[in-house]
DNA sequence: TAACAGTACTTGGCCATACATAGTACTTTA
DNA sequence: TAAAGTACTATGTATGGCCAAGTACTGTTA
């Protein structure tokens, strides 16, 4: 049990609202997502991402089309289906209750951080 | 792959947080623990808040002295220890960057939700 | 006093996700 | 033609939340 392993777990679920969030936003492959996670921090592997992306295309959350690259093998373009929509929506309900239930109790604290 | 499951795993490593947050003001027993966390609409059952307080306590984050109940069995009230104490205030900081970054590719989507 | 309900804590097994690591396949460049 | 770069795939491990069943103690009540 150390800092890191629960850096971890919290991502855990959160990373598939970022990146549906992220594919809702305009058509985009792999190296895009880890470009724009990157950015924000939000540190995330190969090994990772590749998995997600299989399962949101297999629950039908995401489609994607083969787009020729003029450097290197094709690529997989990914963007949200009507169902993905339906579920980034729920999931940003789910992401705003966690939020606040979250602050109603780290806030209660006397502790100063 | 379904909104109930993603749930769970958001509130993966969260729940730590937020346990650690409330055995800091004070001490408490289980059933305190999940009086409040229920309040907060964080819903934790039995199952989950026993083992994650054995966890805490095996990693010296938390210790607990038993203590006689006029109703029921004896209790352990816990409370943190220096470690758990410098352990929470790491985890403050990674919810912090957490919330940030999420918030940063959340709030680039053009989508409203 | 014996059966029952309530409270507090324990345990074992299941599942899903993030990650490490290694590997495949294609393209461009030297 | 070999090397480097890009994109995607596959396998195995660890962790944590949850379900479900169980133990143990106390108080109530018939």
């Amino acid at each position: 049990m150390n800092l890191e392993n629960t850096q971890v777990q919290m991502r855990k679920g959160i990373l598939e609202y970022c990146i549906l969030h992220i594919i809702s936003r305009g058509e985009v492959y792999a190296s895009d997502m880890l470009d724009e996670l990157t950015a924000a921090r939000m540190i995330v592997v190969e090994g990772t991402l590749y998995p997600l992306l299989t399962r949101l295309k297999n629950a039908g959350l995401v489609e994607y089309k083969w787009v020729e690259s003029k450097s290197g093998p094709p690529r997989k373009y990914y963007k949200l289906t009507e169902i993905g929509l339906q579920f980034l929506k729920g999931l940003a309900d789910t992401w705003d209750d966690l939020i606040h239930s979250t602050e109603q109790i780290t806030q209660k604290s006397k502790i100063t951080i």
